[in-house]
DNA sequence: ATATTATAACTGACCAGTCAGTCATTTATC
DNA sequence: GATAAATGACTGACTGGTCAGTTATAATAT
Protein backbone atom coordinates (compact mmCIF):
# COMPACT_ATOMS: atom_id res chain seq x y z
CA UNK A 1 0.00 0.00 0.00
CA UNK A 2 1.29 3.34 -0.89
CA UNK A 3 1.53 5.74 2.30
CA UNK A 4 -0.51 8.46 0.77
CA UNK A 5 -3.97 7.96 -1.36
CA UNK A 6 -3.25 9.22 -4.59
CA UNK A 7 -4.99 13.14 -5.09
CA UNK A 8 -2.90 13.13 -8.51
CA UNK A 9 -6.60 13.75 -10.80
CA UNK A 10 -8.38 15.91 -8.33
CA UNK A 11 -4.95 17.82 -8.44
CA UNK A 12 -5.30 17.96 -12.08
CA UNK A 13 -7.98 19.30 -12.32
CA UNK A 14 -7.88 21.38 -10.28
CA UNK A 15 -4.73 22.61 -11.89
CA UNK A 16 -6.94 23.04 -14.90
CA UNK A 17 -9.66 24.74 -13.41
CA UNK A 18 -7.43 27.45 -12.37
CA UNK A 19 -5.90 27.92 -15.57
CA UNK A 20 -8.64 27.84 -17.45
CA UNK A 21 -9.56 30.60 -15.46
CA UNK A 22 -5.80 32.86 -15.74
CA UNK A 23 -6.08 31.94 -19.28
CA UNK A 24 -9.30 33.15 -19.98
CA UNK A 25 -8.91 35.92 -18.29
CA UNK A 26 -4.88 37.01 -19.60
CA UNK A 27 -4.66 34.91 -22.97
CA UNK A 28 -2.12 32.06 -23.24
CA UNK A 29 1.19 34.58 -23.69
CA UNK A 30 -0.04 37.18 -21.06
CA UNK A 31 -0.80 34.11 -18.58
CA UNK A 32 2.24 32.96 -16.16
CA UNK A 33 2.76 29.67 -14.71
CA UNK A 34 3.51 31.90 -11.59
CA UNK A 35 -0.35 33.52 -12.02
CA UNK A 36 -1.69 29.65 -12.45
CA UNK A 37 0.27 27.93 -9.57
CA UNK A 38 -1.02 31.28 -7.61
CA UNK A 39 -4.74 31.10 -9.06
CA UNK A 40 -4.75 27.21 -7.65
CA UNK A 41 -2.46 27.98 -4.29
CA UNK A 42 -0.58 25.59 -4.57
CA UNK A 43 3.47 26.12 -5.61
CA UNK A 44 4.89 26.23 -9.06
CA UNK A 45 6.67 23.45 -8.87
CA UNK A 46 3.94 21.20 -8.17
CA UNK A 47 2.43 22.13 -11.42
CA UNK A 48 5.30 20.59 -13.29
CA UNK A 49 4.54 17.50 -11.02
CA UNK A 50 1.48 17.04 -12.98
CA UNK A 51 2.16 19.13 -16.55
CA UNK A 52 5.87 18.80 -17.85
CA UNK A 53 5.33 22.32 -19.89
CA UNK A 54 3.07 24.88 -20.28
CA UNK A 55 2.33 23.30 -23.59
CA UNK A 56 1.41 19.91 -22.23
CA UNK A 57 -1.46 22.23 -19.68
CA UNK A 58 -2.71 24.11 -22.45
CA UNK A 59 -2.96 20.68 -24.77
CA UNK A 60 -4.96 19.22 -21.92
CA UNK A 61 -7.50 21.73 -21.04
CA UNK A 62 -8.57 22.18 -24.48
CA UNK A 63 -8.74 18.33 -24.63
CA UNK A 64 -11.33 18.48 -22.28
CA UNK A 65 -13.47 21.19 -23.54
CA UNK A 66 -13.52 19.20 -27.03
CA UNK A 67 -14.81 16.32 -24.50
CA UNK A 68 -17.33 17.93 -23.42
CA UNK A 69 -18.83 19.17 -26.21
CA UNK A 70 -19.05 15.97 -28.02
CA UNK A 71 -20.74 14.56 -25.02
CA UNK A 72 -23.44 17.09 -25.43
CA UNK A 73 -24.17 15.15 -29.04
CA UNK A 74 -24.41 11.97 -27.65
CA UNK A 75 -27.64 10.41 -26.22
CA UNK A 76 -29.17 12.15 -29.43
CA UNK A 77 -32.11 10.12 -30.64
CA UNK A 78 -33.59 12.43 -33.74
CA UNK A 79 -35.14 9.57 -35.21
CA UNK A 80 -38.31 9.90 -34.40
CA UNK A 81 -39.28 13.33 -34.81
CA UNK A 82 -39.90 15.38 -37.77
CA UNK A 83 -37.63 17.38 -40.11
CA UNK A 84 -37.88 20.39 -38.31
CA UNK A 85 -38.34 19.21 -34.90
CA UNK A 86 -35.25 17.61 -35.12
CA UNK A 87 -33.46 21.05 -36.46
CA UNK A 88 -34.84 22.57 -33.17
CA UNK A 89 -33.97 19.60 -30.51
CA UNK A 90 -30.24 19.78 -32.41
CA UNK A 91 -30.76 23.91 -32.18
CA UNK A 92 -31.45 23.40 -28.39
CA UNK A 93 -28.48 21.00 -27.38
CA UNK A 94 -26.14 23.23 -29.01
CA UNK A 95 -27.55 26.46 -27.65
CA UNK A 96 -27.46 24.88 -24.15
CA UNK A 97 -23.61 23.84 -24.80
CA UNK A 98 -23.29 27.23 -26.10
CA UNK A 99 -24.16 28.64 -22.66
CA UNK A 100 -21.43 26.92 -20.88
CA UNK A 101 -18.69 27.87 -23.48
CA UNK A 102 -19.26 31.30 -23.73
CA UNK A 103 -17.06 32.41 -20.93
CA UNK A 104 -14.41 29.99 -22.77
CA UNK A 105 -14.65 32.21 -26.08
CA UNK A 106 -11.44 34.24 -25.46
CA UNK A 107 -9.52 30.52 -25.74
CA UNK A 108 -11.53 29.43 -28.56
CA UNK A 109 -10.60 32.61 -30.25
CA UNK A 110 -6.82 31.74 -29.73
CA UNK A 111 -7.42 28.50 -30.38
CA UNK A 112 -8.84 29.21 -33.84
CA UNK A 113 -5.83 31.64 -34.66
CA UNK A 114 -3.49 28.56 -33.80
CA UNK A 115 -5.70 26.51 -36.64
CA UNK A 116 -3.54 28.24 -39.43
CA UNK A 117 -0.18 27.31 -38.53
CA UNK A 118 -1.05 24.01 -36.56
CA UNK A 119 -1.42 20.67 -37.84
CA UNK A 120 -2.72 19.27 -34.62
CA UNK A 121 -5.78 21.84 -33.90
CA UNK A 122 -6.81 21.75 -37.54
CA UNK A 123 -7.26 18.26 -37.04
CA UNK A 124 -9.36 19.06 -34.07
CA UNK A 125 -11.37 21.53 -35.46
CA UNK A 126 -11.85 19.45 -38.81
CA UNK A 127 -13.33 16.52 -37.00
CA UNK A 128 -15.60 18.98 -34.40
CA UNK A 129 -17.20 20.53 -37.76
CA UNK A 130 -17.72 17.28 -39.40
CA UNK A 131 -19.17 15.37 -36.44
CA UNK A 132 -21.66 18.71 -36.53
CA UNK A 133 -22.27 18.05 -40.32
CA UNK A 134 -22.74 14.35 -39.65
CA UNK A 135 -25.73 15.14 -37.81
CA UNK A 136 -27.33 18.14 -39.27
CA UNK A 137 -27.02 16.71 -42.73
CA UNK A 138 -28.73 13.13 -42.44
CA UNK A 139 -31.66 15.78 -41.12
CA UNK A 140 -32.22 18.26 -43.73
CA UNK A 141 -32.47 14.89 -46.28
CA UNK A 142 -34.63 13.39 -44.55
CA UNK A 143 -37.25 16.36 -44.67
CA UNK A 144 -36.87 16.66 -48.27
CA UNK A 145 -37.73 12.76 -48.86
CA UNK A 146 -40.31 13.40 -46.88
CA UNK A 147 -41.85 16.36 -48.83
CA UNK A 148 -41.32 18.45 -45.48
CA UNK A 149 -38.93 20.49 -46.84
CA UNK A 150 -38.63 22.16 -50.23
CA UNK A 151 -36.00 20.73 -53.08
CA UNK A 152 -32.59 21.98 -51.56
CA UNK A 153 -28.85 21.18 -50.96
CA UNK A 154 -28.85 19.89 -47.61
CA UNK A 155 -24.52 20.46 -47.76
CA UNK A 156 -25.57 23.94 -48.31
CA UNK A 157 -28.09 24.48 -45.89
CA UNK A 158 -26.00 22.63 -43.22
CA UNK A 159 -23.21 24.83 -43.71
CA UNK A 160 -25.75 28.18 -43.68
CA UNK A 161 -27.08 26.38 -40.49
CA UNK A 162 -23.53 25.86 -38.81
CA UNK A 163 -22.72 29.51 -40.34
CA UNK A 164 -25.53 31.18 -38.37
CA UNK A 165 -24.47 29.27 -35.15
CA UNK A 166 -20.84 30.03 -35.26
CA UNK A 167 -21.82 33.44 -36.42
CA UNK A 168 -24.22 34.72 -34.44
CA UNK A 169 -22.12 33.50 -31.05
CA UNK A 170 -18.90 35.55 -33.43
CA UNK A 171 -21.38 38.89 -33.89
CA UNK A 172 -21.93 38.79 -29.95
CA UNK A 173 -18.45 38.89 -29.41
CA UNK A 174 -17.96 41.84 -32.08
CA UNK A 175 -20.63 43.55 -29.74
CA UNK A 176 -22.48 42.03 -27.18
CA UNK A 177 -25.10 44.47 -26.58
CA UNK A 178 -26.74 44.30 -30.40
CA UNK A 179 -26.43 40.00 -29.86
CA UNK A 180 -28.06 37.63 -27.65
CA UNK A 181 -26.53 34.48 -28.67
CA UNK A 182 -29.15 32.21 -27.81
CA UNK A 183 -32.35 34.23 -28.95
CA UNK A 184 -30.30 35.80 -32.35
CA UNK A 185 -28.97 31.68 -32.64
CA UNK A 186 -33.51 30.62 -32.63
CA UNK A 187 -34.55 33.56 -34.74
CA UNK A 188 -32.10 32.87 -37.12
CA UNK A 189 -32.50 29.02 -37.44
CA UNK A 190 -36.33 30.11 -37.37
CA UNK A 191 -35.53 32.34 -40.56
CA UNK A 192 -34.11 29.38 -42.61
CA UNK A 193 -36.47 26.69 -41.42
CA UNK A 194 -38.89 28.89 -43.08
CA UNK A 195 -37.16 29.00 -46.01
CA UNK A 196 -37.45 25.63 -46.27
CA UNK A 197 -40.82 24.18 -45.86
CA UNK A 198 -42.58 22.90 -48.94
CA UNK A 199 -46.02 24.33 -48.17
CA UNK A 200 -44.96 28.22 -46.69
CA UNK A 201 -46.62 28.72 -42.91
CA UNK A 202 -45.36 28.49 -39.45
CA UNK A 203 -42.72 26.19 -38.73
CA UNK B 1 13.55 71.31 -46.71
CA UNK B 2 15.13 67.95 -45.15
CA UNK B 3 18.51 66.99 -46.49
CA UNK B 4 17.20 63.88 -47.66
CA UNK B 5 14.00 63.16 -49.64
CA UNK B 6 11.12 62.02 -46.85
CA UNK B 7 10.77 58.92 -47.72
CA UNK B 8 8.77 57.77 -44.17
CA UNK B 9 5.80 56.79 -45.63
CA UNK B 10 7.15 54.31 -48.53
CA UNK B 11 9.49 53.02 -45.52
CA UNK B 12 5.70 52.45 -42.80
CA UNK B 13 4.27 50.84 -45.61
CA UNK B 14 7.21 48.67 -46.13
CA UNK B 15 7.40 47.73 -42.90
CA UNK B 16 3.69 47.19 -42.16
CA UNK B 17 3.40 44.83 -45.31
CA UNK B 18 6.66 42.83 -43.75
CA UNK B 19 4.95 42.79 -40.46
CA UNK B 20 2.06 41.74 -41.68
CA UNK B 21 3.50 39.17 -43.77
CA UNK B 22 5.20 37.80 -40.18
CA UNK B 23 2.24 38.11 -38.01
CA UNK B 24 0.44 35.95 -40.60
CA UNK B 25 3.10 32.99 -40.16
CA UNK B 26 3.97 33.52 -36.44
CA UNK B 27 0.98 35.21 -34.60
CA UNK B 28 1.55 38.36 -32.71
CA UNK B 29 3.80 37.09 -30.11
CA UNK B 30 5.89 34.40 -31.73
CA UNK B 31 6.60 37.53 -34.14
CA UNK B 32 9.87 38.47 -33.22
CA UNK B 33 11.24 42.08 -34.15
CA UNK B 34 14.00 40.78 -35.72
CA UNK B 35 11.90 38.63 -38.00
CA UNK B 36 10.32 41.62 -38.99
CA UNK B 37 13.44 43.32 -39.75
CA UNK B 38 14.84 40.33 -41.43
CA UNK B 39 11.54 40.74 -43.38
CA UNK B 40 12.16 44.35 -44.71
CA UNK B 41 15.99 44.36 -45.15
CA UNK B 42 16.21 47.04 -42.04
CA UNK B 43 17.80 46.56 -38.83
CA UNK B 44 15.72 46.40 -36.26
CA UNK B 45 16.77 49.97 -35.36
CA UNK B 46 15.43 51.06 -38.50
CA UNK B 47 11.71 49.91 -37.31
CA UNK B 48 12.06 51.96 -34.09
CA UNK B 49 12.65 55.06 -36.26
CA UNK B 50 9.09 54.59 -37.59
CA UNK B 51 7.33 52.75 -34.99
CA UNK B 52 7.88 53.66 -31.42
CA UNK B 53 7.00 49.86 -30.18
CA UNK B 54 5.84 46.70 -31.73
CA UNK B 55 2.52 47.57 -30.15
CA UNK B 56 2.50 50.21 -31.86
CA UNK B 57 3.19 48.91 -34.68
CA UNK B 58 0.29 46.07 -34.61
CA UNK B 59 -2.44 48.86 -34.08
CA UNK B 60 -1.06 50.89 -37.41
CA UNK B 61 -1.31 47.33 -39.16
CA UNK B 62 -4.84 46.96 -37.51
CA UNK B 63 -6.19 50.39 -38.48
CA UNK B 64 -4.99 50.13 -41.80
CA UNK B 65 -6.94 46.72 -42.44
CA UNK B 66 -9.96 48.55 -41.10
CA UNK B 67 -9.42 51.66 -43.28
CA UNK B 68 -9.29 48.70 -46.19
CA UNK B 69 -12.68 47.89 -45.40
CA UNK B 70 -14.65 50.38 -44.65
CA UNK B 71 -13.38 51.81 -47.87
CA UNK B 72 -15.46 49.20 -49.58
CA UNK B 73 -18.85 50.36 -48.22
CA UNK B 74 -18.55 53.99 -49.56
CA UNK B 75 -19.78 54.70 -52.73
CA UNK B 76 -22.28 51.69 -52.43
CA UNK B 77 -25.91 53.30 -53.51
CA UNK B 78 -28.35 50.29 -52.92
CA UNK B 79 -31.26 53.30 -53.23
CA UNK B 80 -32.08 52.84 -56.52
CA UNK B 81 -32.18 48.84 -56.37
CA UNK B 82 -35.44 46.47 -55.61
CA UNK B 83 -34.21 45.18 -51.67
CA UNK B 84 -33.53 41.64 -53.23
CA UNK B 85 -31.12 43.52 -55.66
CA UNK B 86 -29.57 45.61 -52.89
CA UNK B 87 -29.17 42.57 -50.60
CA UNK B 88 -26.95 40.86 -53.64
CA UNK B 89 -24.78 43.57 -54.44
CA UNK B 90 -24.32 43.85 -50.56
CA UNK B 91 -23.31 40.45 -50.46
CA UNK B 92 -20.77 40.89 -53.49
CA UNK B 93 -19.25 44.04 -52.31
CA UNK B 94 -18.39 41.64 -48.55
CA UNK B 95 -17.24 38.49 -50.90
CA UNK B 96 -15.08 40.90 -53.37
CA UNK B 97 -13.25 42.11 -49.47
CA UNK B 98 -13.17 39.11 -48.36
CA UNK B 99 -11.11 37.41 -50.96
CA UNK B 100 -8.68 40.39 -50.18
CA UNK B 101 -8.62 39.46 -46.35
CA UNK B 102 -8.79 36.11 -45.99
CA UNK B 103 -4.66 35.74 -45.78
CA UNK B 104 -4.80 37.90 -43.34
CA UNK B 105 -7.20 35.81 -41.38
CA UNK B 106 -4.92 34.75 -38.98
CA UNK B 107 -4.57 37.90 -37.47
CA UNK B 108 -8.21 38.18 -37.65
CA UNK B 109 -8.61 35.46 -35.35
CA UNK B 110 -5.93 36.31 -32.50
CA UNK B 111 -7.05 40.18 -33.01
CA UNK B 112 -10.67 38.89 -31.78
CA UNK B 113 -9.35 37.14 -28.92
CA UNK B 114 -8.36 40.53 -27.30
CA UNK B 115 -11.77 41.50 -27.74
CA UNK B 116 -12.35 39.96 -24.43
CA UNK B 117 -9.89 41.80 -22.51
CA UNK B 118 -9.10 44.95 -24.49
CA UNK B 119 -11.22 48.24 -24.70
CA UNK B 120 -9.67 49.66 -27.72
CA UNK B 121 -10.36 46.30 -29.52
CA UNK B 122 -13.98 45.92 -28.68
CA UNK B 123 -14.87 49.53 -29.66
CA UNK B 124 -13.09 48.77 -33.11
CA UNK B 125 -15.38 45.78 -32.97
CA UNK B 126 -18.67 47.90 -32.58
CA UNK B 127 -18.00 50.35 -35.34
CA UNK B 128 -17.30 47.30 -38.27
CA UNK B 129 -20.30 45.62 -36.69
CA UNK B 130 -22.25 48.87 -37.00
CA UNK B 131 -21.65 49.95 -39.59
CA UNK B 132 -22.42 46.95 -41.21
CA UNK B 133 -25.98 46.31 -39.76
CA UNK B 134 -26.54 50.29 -40.85
CA UNK B 135 -26.41 49.57 -44.09
CA UNK B 136 -28.17 45.89 -44.10
CA UNK B 137 -30.97 46.58 -41.57
CA UNK B 138 -32.33 49.38 -43.94
CA UNK B 139 -32.77 46.86 -46.83
CA UNK B 140 -34.69 44.38 -45.17
CA UNK B 141 -37.04 47.48 -43.79
CA UNK B 142 -37.45 48.61 -46.74
CA UNK B 143 -38.10 45.26 -48.67
CA UNK B 144 -40.81 44.85 -46.36
CA UNK B 145 -42.34 48.46 -46.57
CA UNK B 146 -42.28 47.87 -50.70
CA UNK B 147 -44.33 44.47 -50.02
CA UNK B 148 -41.41 42.28 -51.15
CA UNK B 149 -40.43 40.63 -48.21
CA UNK B 150 -43.26 39.23 -45.38
CA UNK B 151 -43.33 40.71 -41.94
CA UNK B 152 -40.55 39.83 -40.14
CA UNK B 153 -38.05 41.48 -37.73
CA UNK B 154 -35.20 43.23 -39.54
CA UNK B 155 -32.65 43.56 -36.95
CA UNK B 156 -32.78 39.57 -36.85
CA UNK B 157 -32.85 39.21 -40.39
CA UNK B 158 -29.56 41.64 -40.17
CA UNK B 159 -27.73 39.83 -37.33
CA UNK B 160 -28.87 36.36 -39.19
CA UNK B 161 -27.36 37.76 -42.50
CA UNK B 162 -24.42 39.03 -40.72
CA UNK B 163 -23.85 35.75 -39.40
CA UNK B 164 -24.20 33.70 -42.24
CA UNK B 165 -21.37 35.72 -43.63
CA UNK B 166 -18.95 35.53 -40.58
CA UNK B 167 -20.44 32.20 -39.54
CA UNK B 168 -19.16 30.54 -43.27
CA UNK B 169 -15.97 31.83 -42.92
CA UNK B 170 -15.20 30.07 -39.74
CA UNK B 171 -16.27 27.19 -40.76
CA UNK B 172 -13.95 27.77 -43.48
CA UNK B 173 -11.16 27.85 -41.01
CA UNK B 174 -12.65 25.23 -39.28
CA UNK B 175 -12.35 22.51 -42.49
CA UNK B 176 -11.65 24.88 -45.41
CA UNK B 177 -12.21 21.69 -47.57
CA UNK B 178 -15.97 21.67 -46.65
CA UNK B 179 -16.56 25.44 -47.58
CA UNK B 180 -15.68 27.65 -50.25
CA UNK B 181 -16.61 31.15 -48.73
CA UNK B 182 -17.98 32.82 -51.83
CA UNK B 183 -20.10 30.01 -52.95
CA UNK B 184 -21.20 29.38 -49.42
CA UNK B 185 -21.92 32.46 -48.60
CA UNK B 186 -23.99 33.57 -51.55
CA UNK B 187 -25.80 30.21 -50.85
CA UNK B 188 -26.66 30.79 -47.47
CA UNK B 189 -27.73 33.77 -48.14
CA UNK B 190 -29.67 32.62 -51.51
CA UNK B 191 -31.21 30.72 -48.66
CA UNK B 192 -32.28 33.18 -46.26
CA UNK B 193 -33.76 35.37 -49.23
CA UNK B 194 -36.05 32.84 -50.36
CA UNK B 195 -37.24 32.51 -46.97
CA UNK B 196 -38.10 36.51 -46.79
CA UNK B 197 -40.27 36.11 -50.00
CA UNK B 198 -43.84 37.66 -49.41
CA UNK B 199 -44.73 35.29 -52.49
CA UNK B 200 -42.12 32.83 -52.87
CA UNK B 201 -40.70 32.03 -56.29
CA UNK B 202 -37.20 32.25 -57.13
CA UNK B 203 -35.13 35.05 -55.74
C1' DA C 1 28.87 71.28 -42.19
C1' DT C 2 24.92 69.07 -40.56
C1' DA C 3 20.57 66.83 -40.31
C1' DT C 4 18.73 62.52 -41.36
C1' DT C 5 18.71 57.68 -41.96
C1' DA C 6 20.57 53.53 -40.80
C1' DT C 7 23.12 50.08 -38.21
C1' DA C 8 24.57 46.39 -35.01
C1' DA C 9 26.10 45.56 -30.66
C1' DC C 10 24.23 45.89 -26.27
C1' DT C 11 21.20 45.77 -22.00
C1' DG C 12 18.23 44.17 -18.65
C1' DA C 13 13.70 42.63 -17.49
C1' DC C 14 11.29 38.62 -17.79
C1' DC C 15 9.84 33.88 -17.24
C1' DA C 16 9.60 28.71 -18.28
C1' DG C 17 11.41 25.18 -16.27
C1' DT C 18 14.67 22.88 -12.52
C1' DC C 19 16.19 20.88 -8.35
C1' DA C 20 17.80 20.33 -3.68
C1' DG C 21 15.48 20.09 0.08
C1' DT C 22 11.21 20.21 3.59
C1' DC C 23 6.95 18.50 5.32
C1' DA C 24 3.17 15.49 6.54
C1' DT C 25 1.28 11.13 6.62
C1' DT C 26 1.39 6.26 6.56
C1' DT C 27 3.42 1.82 7.50
C1' DA C 28 6.55 -1.29 9.99
C1' DT C 29 8.74 -2.87 14.06
C1' DC C 30 9.18 -3.66 18.72
C1' DG D 1 1.53 3.08 21.48
C1' DA D 2 5.88 4.87 20.62
C1' DT D 3 9.66 5.28 17.44
C1' DA D 4 11.69 4.96 13.03
C1' DA D 5 11.65 4.42 8.15
C1' DA D 6 9.56 5.30 3.81
C1' DT D 7 7.34 7.97 0.53
C1' DG D 8 4.52 11.07 -1.94
C1' DA D 9 3.40 15.99 -2.00
C1' DC D 10 5.08 20.16 -2.17
C1' DT D 11 8.19 24.34 -2.18
C1' DG D 12 10.66 28.49 -3.89
C1' DA D 13 15.10 30.25 -5.00
C1' DC D 14 17.69 29.81 -8.96
C1' DT D 15 19.26 29.54 -13.95
C1' DG D 16 19.69 30.17 -18.72
C1' DG D 17 17.80 31.75 -22.67
C1' DT D 18 15.06 35.16 -24.97
C1' DC D 19 13.76 39.42 -26.90
C1' DA D 20 11.81 44.36 -26.81
C1' DG D 21 13.83 48.28 -26.82
C1' DT D 22 18.35 51.50 -26.60
C1' DT D 23 22.47 53.68 -27.96
C1' DA D 24 26.89 54.81 -29.83
C1' DT D 25 28.57 55.08 -34.25
C1' DA D 26 28.69 55.44 -39.26
C1' DA D 27 27.03 56.63 -43.84
C1' DT D 28 24.88 59.76 -46.95
C1' DA D 29 22.38 63.38 -49.10
C1' DT D 30 22.04 68.32 -49.39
Amino acid sequence: MSPKPDVSEERKDQIMNAAEEVFTRKGFDEARMDDIAEETGLSKGTLYLYFKSKDDLITAILDRIFQREFKAFENLDLSTLSASEAVWLFTDTVIRDIQLILRLMPIAYEFLALAFRNKVVQTALKLYVNRYMDIFIPIIERGIESGEFRQVDPKEVGIAGGAIMEGTILLWVYDNSLVDPEKHIRSGMKLLLEGLQANPQGV
